[in-house]
DNA sequence: ACTATGAACATTGTTAACAAAGTTTGTAAT
DNA sequence: ATTACAAACTTTGTTAACAATGTTCATAGT
């Protein structure tokens, strides 16, 4: 009956979903430390709640925990930011050619509301805002598979891919071009599978274009120990 | 330099390892308690371990996580089935034309020893062993992407397309035909990539086929509860 | 005989104290 | 001044006791 008991597992899970959000925001950048107590106090929750989330996020590869150093924004490796962005190239067109299949008509409605977000947070030259709306429409994407596992993965995926922008990306390119994402709606409204099937591959691999793998844009961790070793 | 201090972290993977195994090999049937204690001891481990085991595996969907009552083995639904094997469907055929690829010549050896293994498991008669094997050839297969996040993703499918069969599966019948394992190898060693993928979206197509989403089997923990309740 | 109530039991969930490892700071020697 | 070492401190990891919930079993009433 009492307030307290109203969610305990609920909790956790809003708990990994705003970090989560500040992840796609890049709010948390690659390598910041993610210590128990400054946690603990952020969300008012004791330091066990805290640890499991940090388990359930480092077992979605997003943060990397170190024995009796504790947890860090994960750093992807290129090689890892590759095999992310393959495994979209691999995933995502198909996602966009079932769902031109599904979608309907209230689906169009709010996926054009949102790609007029996308586009005033590119006017107005919000770099993180358009990140984390772009990522948005490649989930709503995926729901329209009506399939939650596959909805799950591609959200993991997209989560990481903000991650991944945030080491490898230019900066100054804005990442997901509202264009190309109003070319696959278009071919949703005309139910044209094929099309948006092939929209939505080379969106990605234009996506994967614009990340240079190569050398990582280090953060402040990372510099430090890059004094010490040499 | 002391032997306890050799592994902390592996240790816990070793015993998610172990109870995917089981799983696998159903062994461990939809609906079975997992009671920490009873993995404590069979572990020999303490209950913190455990916990955090479970935890793992209910972020898997393996396992499900009821507060204070337990975890038991997950009892995938009808829906949730079907989800599993539409994602197969999406991924598997796409990956294998990219091991058609791929593969070397030691790739094929190790999969065409594999093969024998499975014939064997089949002519024996013994299911579950069958159903094991075949779960590790589409997890070979995968690995001949070299792209970690796929492979997970994979593993994962398999693990749940194993409960999957366990609570749906024709009890008579032979999930993956062993034949159809030999033509996937056969267009990998041609290197014909549209054939792999062709060849590996009919056998998934056909795994599924063999699965009736309707009536679940129920396990001995559910007829309680159905003689219970009505 | 069957259901309902309640107490004893067992299991899970949480908290807090403790142990161990890492990090920082200060001091002394080269 | 810089490096090496050591002690104080901080943070993580583990253990064990405690609290809360669920389950089972016995008893009593219909």
């Amino acid at each position: 009956m009492t307030a307290s008991l109203k969610s305990e597992k609920a909790e956790e899970e809003a708990i990994v979903e705003k970090i989560y959000a500040a992840l796609i925001n890049q709010r948390l950048a690659p390598g910041t430390k993610l210590s128990e107590a400054l946690l603990c106090e952020a969300f008012g929750v004791g330091r066990m709640r805290v640890r499991r989330v940090l388990l359930l996020l480092a077992n979605r590869e997003l943060v990397d925990l170190q024995p009796n150093k504790g947890a860090f924004v994960a750093r992807p490796t290129p090689k890892q930011a590759q095999e992310v962005f393959e495994a979209r190239l691999l995933i995502e067109p198909s996602l966009a050619r079932i769902a031109a299949s599904n979608v309907k008509a209230k689906d169009l409605k709010v996926l054009e509301k949102h790609l007029i977000k996308e586009s005033a947070a590119h006017a107005s030259g919000d770099r993180h805002e358009a990140i984390r709306l772009s990522g948005e429409f490649h989930g709503y994407l995926a729901e329209l598979s009506n399939n939650a596992v596959l909805v799950r993965v591609v959200k993991d995926l997209i989560t990481r891919s903000s991650l991944i922008i945030g080491m490898f990306g230019e900066t100054g390119v804005i990442n997901c071009r509202d264009d190309e994402h109003a070319g696959i709606i278009q071919a949703l409204r005309a139910g044209d599978s094929p099309r948006a099937e092939s929209l939505m591959r080379h969106h990605i691999d234009h996506l994967r274009n614009n990340i240079d793998f190569g050398r990582s844009r280090a953060t402040s961790e990372d510099l430090i120990s890059v004094f010490k070793s040499g």
